[in-house]
DNA sequence: CATACTATAGTTAGTCG
DNA sequence: GCGACTAACTATAGTAT
C-alpha cells in the first residue's frame, strides 16, 4: 500500500476536543508525557510530586515520588498548620501537630503500649480487689475493663497516625492507574495502614518502623 | 558587553542536578512547563489534574483544576470505597483511609474527651484511697497522672487528624498564602493562575493561551 | 527566584497496524 | 487501548538581567 507521507505535527488550538476517540489517544499520550516531565523534575531537581488525574472515563491516574499518599499528607497538613482561620487555636494547632511527628507518635505509642500492659495488670490487681471488698471499688472493674479496650483503640489509632506520617520515608517512583475500583501500590513497602479494630491480632509496628526516621529531609520541619 | 550567541539547547542527562544554581533555574522552567502542560491537559481533554510539587527549598507549589483539595477528598474517597483489596495490606488501607473518616475521628475523639474525664475522677479517687491505704495501691496515683497527660497528648493527636478530614469541608481557603507556600490555583480553563504567593494575580501563559480556552466554569463557584 | 533570549533537544498530531 | 512513524511544533539549557 502506497504510504501517505506523514503531515507531521500539526498545531492544535488549545480547547476541548469533541472528537472523542482523538480526545483519548490525546489524553494518553499527554498524560505519559505529564508524567515523564514530572519523573524528570524529580530527578533532575531532587524534588517530591504528586499528580491526581481523572480522566473522561472517571478513571482515576495517579504520579507519585516518593508517593501519592504521604505528599497529600503533608500538602493538607501545611494548609492546616499555617493557613487555619482559627487563629485562636493555632498554637495549640502547632503543638497538636507537633506531637503528629513520627518521633512523637513513636514517643506516644511507646508510652501506650506500655500502658497497656500496666492496665493489664492494674486490671488484674483491681479485680483480686474487687473480690476482697466490692463495696469500697465497685467501680473500678468496669472502668478497667474500658480502659483496656480503649487503650487498644487509642494505641492503634496512634499508629495509624504515624503510619500516615511515616509514609515519607519511601523513595521510588510510584505511577498509579485506577481504574474504577483498582489501584496499584508500588512495592515500597509503605503505605500500609492498619486498621484499629478489624485488624488481626498481633502487633502492627515492626522494628523498622519504629527506627527507621532515616527520611530524605527533615520532617520535624513541617509541624 | 559582546553578546554571546547562544549554544542552544543542550542535551542533559536526567540525573541530580548538582549546582544550586542551575537546578535552582531549572526547577522553576521546569516546574512552570508542567504546570502549563497540565493545564492544556485539562482544556483538551476536559479532564480535572492536582500537582502537588514541595521544592528543595521546601516550598509548596501547587496546581488544581478545578482545585487541589477537591480532587484529593476524591482521590482518597475513592482509594477507601473502591480501591481494590489484593492483599491484606490494600485491605488495610482501605480501612485505615475508612478509619480517617470524619465520622470515626469523632467517635475516637468522643471517647477519648470521655476518657479523660473518667480518668481525671479516677485520679481523684485513687488518690483518695492511696491516702487510706498506700501499701496496697502505691503505684496508682503516678500512674494515674501520667494517664491524664498522654490522653491529653492522643486527644490532640486526634484533633489533628480529625482537622486534616474536617479541611474538606472548611471553606477551601481563606489565608491561603504564607512565606512557606504558595499555590496556583487553575481556574476555569482559560489557562490563567492565580499566584497567590507571589504577587496579586497575574497571567501565567502566554496571551497565545489565554482566548481559546472555554470549560464553562465560572471561578466564583470554586470557592 | 522569575524572565529574556536563541539554537536545538524533545514532544506530539495525524495516521496506520 | 498501545506503538510506530514522521514532520512539525514546543520546551528548555545555557546564559544574562
Amino acid at each position: 500500500m502506497a504510504k501517505k507521507p506523514s503531515m507531521g505535527r500539526q498545531k492544535i488550538k488549545i480547547a476541548k476536543i469533541e472528537v472523542k476517540n482523538h480526545l483519548q489517544v490525546t489524553f494518553s499520550k499527554r498524560r505519559s508525557g505529564l508524567f515523564k516531565k514530572a519523573s524528570e523534575l524529580c530527578t533532575l531537581c531532587g524534588v517530591e510530586i504528586a499528580i491526581i488525574v481523572f480522566s473522561p472515563a472517571r478513571k482515576v491516574f495517579s504520579f507519585g515520588h516518593p508517593n501519592v499518599e504521604s505528599l497529600i499528607d503533608r500538602f493538607l497538613l501545611r494548609n492546616n498548620t499555617y493557613n487555619n482561620p482559627i487563629t485562636n487555636n493555632s498554637l495549640q494547632l502547632v503543638e497538636a501537630h507537633r506531637n503528629a511527628s513520627i518521633c512523637g507518635l513513636n514517643l506516644q505509642l511507646t508510652q501506650i503500649l506500655g500502658k497497656v500492659e500496666i492496665e493489664k495488670k492494674r486490671g488484674e490487681s483491681l479485680d483480686q480487689m474487687r473480690k476482697n471488698s466490692q463495696s469500697q471499688c465497685w467501680w473500678e472493674a468496669p472502668i478497667s475493663q474500658l480502659d483496656l479496650q480503649e487503650l487498644e483503640q487509642l494505641k492503634d489509632s496512634v499508629e495509624v497516625l504515624k503510619k500516615y506520617v511515616t509514609n515519607n520515608q519511601a523513595s521510588k517512583f510510584m505511577v498509579n492507574e485506577t481504574a474504577n475500583s483498582s489501584t496499584y501500590f508500588g512495592d515500597n513497602g509503605d503505605g500500609i495502614f492498619d486498621n484499629y479494630y478489624i485488624k488481626p491480632p498481633r502487633t502492627m509496628l515492626t522494628s523498622n518502623d519504629l527506627h527507621s526516621h532515616n527520611l530524605g529531609f527533615d520532617l520535624a520541619t513541617f509541624f
